[in-house]
DNA sequence: CCGCCTCCTTAACCTTTGTTGGGAACCGGC
DNA sequence: GCCGGTTCCCAACAAAGGTTAAGGAGGCGG
């Protein structure tokens, strides 16, 4: 694969939500990167293990979850190219949740020795991955929100809305359809619901035109109503720096 | 007030969790930071503000939230003397949601200029602040589950175990028996319940002899029972940096 | 000591979501 | 083109949790 496709979302990404000066870009170009591809439904990183290498996502989708003893998964996030779901597993040794594919992908793997030395040469690179941890937690904090306090038919609104915004800074969101590769099980986990209660949610909004969800795919039929029923503020996604 | 009484939580903590060596703790102490009194129920950082500071929690306790356009609230954290819950405002310039004393507390305040001077100084004590954030990133994964997956009574338990674990870092949670001033109310926005619902759920644990709450304090009746309902894996936490 | 306010408590009823169990549609591999 | 496994879909019933409403306990200021 050409390296330039490797960098390029991450860049673009680090560019438009944290700023990044020449330099900085040609020292994260310098980072070495081992490209793989790799499986849908194949974890990345499991619970428990501590992983020696940070993992960019190049191309595809993956969702970071915690299983509980009792057997039941909760999906914390879902990431897209551009992003590093494990960057955390730079101080924090331990993986305490899993991370796994959702459809075939295109993986970076970065070690972590590389990624200190150059938050160790370069103070703004730091900050910059700093920030990227600190918005990853802005995410999960909207998610516990989501959670917390909204029906099942917004829950699933609001996460829909997060993730086109998300995907729009990469250029994967133009027009009302985009890529959401998760089973309807799968968007039961992200939600607390189960799968019975997601199809019936799905459903409704299919049946009132306001979005339709199939085949891992999002068309937007409603704008209006999708955004009264999610309710969302783009404020925690902190896309701009200087906001 | 005694200066060493004011760094001590924070010292304590970050020592115990991260571990700190001599000049990084000398360098801690020499942060200046204005200490204040604050009364019950006020807020300290406000959704929508840039603050200029972060701000130390010395004695007391406050919490974070976020409050929906519907006006529902929701918990997302408890803080405890020793951490530090805008740290993240260091990088993430506008808040994104509250934080509020739940009692009259000692709460220190520590300038942005300060800290990232002190970053760029010694990189051993970004570090451990960015280890910090990620900690705190990781109780919000775990508040996820919390929300999404356990049926109330179980994330009342969890709740407080995980609340007890933490106190027992800076030595405030000795015995069966230890604070936690919330009302009723108030645990209900924690869990994502009303707090007609909160007070059953209490009522309930109460009547099992498994937790006694009440006046903002939590007297654990039985151990046993209480572990097998909150079904609690501590290694979210990351209390031990070499685990 | 009184009155007010906050917090706790409870009951009855309603709504959302979970459970169980089944069938249909789709997809990849042979 | 068929077969076996996912995934999707749906209905009937059960349970958890939400809503509304109202009384009681406790603390604090006048």
């Amino acid at each position: 694969m050409d390296r330039e496709t490797v960098y390029a979302p991450l860049l673009r990404r680090l560019t438009i939500v944290s700023g990044l000066d020449e330099p900085d870009i040609a020292a994260i170009r310098a980072l070495p990167i081992a490209v793989r591809q790799w499986d849908a439904g194949r974890a990345i990183v499991a619970d428990g293990q501590r992983p020696t290498d940070c993992c960019l996502v190049v191309e595809g989708f993956c969702v970071r979850s915690k299983t509980t003893v009792s057997g039941q998964r909760q999906i914390l996030s879902i990431h897209i190219p551009g992003e590093i779901p494990d960057l955390q597993s730079l101080y924090l040794r331990r993986m305490d949740h899993d991370i796994i594919s959702l459809v075939p992908s295109t993986l970076g793997f970065i070690s972590h020795a590389s990624l200190r030395a150059l938050t160790r040469e370069k103070p703004n690179v730091a900050e910059v991955l700093w920030r990227e941890t600190l918005i990853d937690a802005a995410i999960f904090r909207e998610w516990i929100v989501n959670v917390g306090q909204r029906p099942a038919t917004s829950r699933l609104a609001h996460t829909v809305v997060e993730l086109r915004r998300r995907l729009v800074v990469t250029g994967r969101a133009a027009g009302d359809t985009f890529e959401m590769p998760l089973t309807q099980e799968q968007i039961g986990e992200a939600l607390g619901i189960t799968p019975v209660h997601a199809n019936r949610v799905i459903k409704q909004l299919r049946e009132e035109r306001i979005i339709d969800i199939s085949r891992g795919r999002v068309v937007v039929l409603d704008e209006v109503k999708l955004a009264e029923l999610a309710q969302f503020d783009d404020r925690y996604l902190h896309q701009d720096p200087f906001l």
